[in-house]
DNA sequence: GACCAGGCACATC
DNA sequence: GATGTGCATGGT
C-alpha cells in the first residue's frame, strides 16, 4: 500500500481505536487542558500557537501574577503592555493583538460569558471563531474542546505526521479532511477527543524529537505502510 | 549556533 | 487552491 492510498473504512476503525489504545496504555490520562478555567484554555489556546507549551506556560503565569486573567481587565490593557506581558510565549505583537480580537468578540457576541457561548450550536460557534482573525482551525478546535466541551477534534502537524505514517489518511490531507476522517470512525466522543489529541502530542514529544528514540515508539509494532 | 515548538494571516502565483 | 513568508521566545 503506499503512502498516498487509504485503507478500508473497517479497518481504519479498528486501527484508530488500537492506536489511541496503545497511547493510552503506554502514557495514560494526559489530564489536558492544563489550566483552571474555560477561559483560561481559550487564552492558552492563543499564546500556544507555533509555541511549546513551557513558553504558553510563562505568558500565563505574568497574566496571572498580576492578576489581569480576567475577559475585561485584559481588554483593557493597551496592546503593547499585553505585549510585553506574554513576550514569553513568542510572536508576542501578534499574539497581542489576536488576543484582542478575541477579546473583543467574547465580550461583544458573549458578554464575556462561557456559558453563553457553550448554548451555542457549535457549528456555528465554530464559524464565528474562526471569522476572528488569529484564530484559525486548530486554535478553534482547540477552545471548542478543552474550554466548551464540544466534540471537535483537533488536529496538529504531529496528527497529520501519525495518521499519514500509518496510512489513515493521505499526505496531503486538508484540516477539513483530517477531522471528518476522525470523527467519522470515533463518532462525537467529547472525552476520547480531549485524551487522543493530548496523547498525539505526547508521543510527538518523546519519540518524535531524535532519530534513536523512534525505536522505542509505542507505535512501532504497526505497520505504518 | 542551529533547530524546533500544541499556527495564522497575508501576498503572490 | 497551493506555496512562500513574517512573526519571536526559550529549550536542546
Amino acid at each position: 500500500m503506499g503512502t498516498q492510498s487509504c485503507r478500508h473504512a473497517v479497518a481504519k476503525t479498528v486501527l484508530l481505536k488500537k492506536i489511541y489504545k496503545i497511547l493510552f496504555h503506554s502514557f495514560g490520562p494526559q489530564k489536558w487542558w492544563p489550566a483552571q478555567t474555560p477561559f483560561e484554555v481559550m487564552v492558552g489556546a492563543i499564546l500556544v500557537q507555533n509555541t511549546n507549551w513551557n513558553n504558553t506556560k510563562r505568558a500565563i503565569d505574568q497574566i496571572k501574577s498580576r492578576h489581569l486573567l480576567t475577559p475585561k481587565k485584559l481588554s483593557t490593557l493597551r496592546l503593547k503592555t499585553l505585549a510585553s506581558l506574554i513576550r514569553p510565549a513568542g510572536y508576542f505583537n501578534v499574539k497581542a493583538k489576536r488576543l484582542k480580537n478575541f477579546l473583543a468578540f467574547f465580550v461583544d457576541r458573549y458578554g464575556a460569558q462561557v456559558r453563553k457561548m457553550k448554548a451555542r450550536d457549535c457549528k456555528q460557534l465554530r464559524r464565528e471563531l474562526l471569522d476572528v482573525n488569529g484564530i484559525g482551525e486548530e486554535t478553534a478546535d482547540s477552545m471548542l474542546l478543552y474550554a466548551l466541551n464540544k466534540p471537535f477534534f483537533v488536529v496538529d502537524a504531529y496528527t497529520r505526521r501519525i495518521f499519514s505514517r500509518h496510512s489513515l489518511i493521505k499526505k496531503d490531507a486538508s484540516y477539513q479532511e483530517i477531522q471528518a476522517m476522525l470523527m467519522a470512525h470515533l463518532g462525537k466522543d467529547v472525552s476520547l477527543f480531549n485524551e487522543y489529541h493530548a496523547l498525539i502530542v505526547r508521543l510527538a514529544k518523546e519519540f518524535c524529537r531524535t532519530k534513536p528514540l523512534c525505536e522505542q515508539c509505542p507505535l512501532k509494532s504497526l505497520k505504518s505502510i
